[in-house]
DNA sequence: CTTGACTCCGGACTTTGGTACGGCCCTACA
DNA sequence: TGTAGGGCCGTACCAAAGTCCGGAGTCAAG
């Protein structure tokens, strides 16, 4: 019963994201996902569109943004007026950057303590927390 | 009274390290921060190492790496034999290569999308989950 | 030697991001 | 046409990461 008709199901959906029908039902219910029709009786039917936006959510996710943030992120694709959409994604693209400055800080420290660990052998104090001194700012 | 003898009390820690009191406190019980001795009467004194690890816990926070992980990383710092240091370094380094895609990818498409608000003026669908379609992998 | 700011400790509470459950309702396929 | 496997919906529950609270003890400065 994967695909009524046209559209795939919730169940159908939530395997190709690879998500829980829970999970896309909290996120229609925090307004990330909008709640499709369901035009021939009581099942809603989805796009790829929604597998999409699902594997979104979660991409984002990943990388330590809230459901907020998200739902920030998104309505930069939903139909907004672009000057906010713009000021919006000018804001985002600086947390974006920083982000990738600190993790690109942890990539060599950890780079380096790898090094460091293959050169001189037995217990050692690795310098992690001494590389990652400098790179500390707030969020 | 920020200062006992040598060493800061618990509230000067948190207020340098940008937390709060009960945060240092919730993680000596999760043992991601020793609890440091109380050298002359019953207040601990902690000293500029512990408001570097608070904050190394914090930023690595922000990047998505789980208190648990987090502790995964302080081990590498602390007295742990170098070939195990090593293995669970090698492991956190592809996470965070991993990361660093991902953002790298929803950096260009934040970009991308400012770029095209730029040009055309008005109301339009902003290239976002298009731009993102690309990157979806699991974590 | 008092007073006010601070610490200690334990336990209860909150928010975020889901998961699980149970009862009822559809719908596609045999 | 009947039945199995989903869908629908609400509510309850869960773990992580704090946050708040209250009572008691403790500094140190005036």
């Amino acid at each position: 019963m994967q695909l009524i008709s046209n559209g795939l199901t919730i169940g159908a959906v939530a395997r190709a994201a690879g998500v829980h029908v829970e999970t896309i039902r909290f996120y229609q219910r925090k307004g990330l996902l909008g709640e499709p029709e369901r035009p021939q009786g009581s099942f809603r039917r989805y796009g790829p569109d929604d597998v999409a936006r699902l594997q979104f959510i979660k991409s984002a996710q990943r990388l330590g943004f809230s459901l907020d943030e998200v739902a920030g992120l998104l309505q930069l694709d939903d139909g907004m007026h672009c000057d906010q959409a713009r000021e919006l994604g000018e804001r985002k693209l600086q947390d974006v950057r920083a982000k990738l400055a600190d993790l690109k800080r942890i990539e060599s420290a950890l780079a380096q303590m790898i090094r460091a660990c293959g050169s001189s052998h037995g217990a050692m104090s690795c310098p992690l927390i001494e590389a990652l001194h400098v790179k500390v700012r707030d969020a």
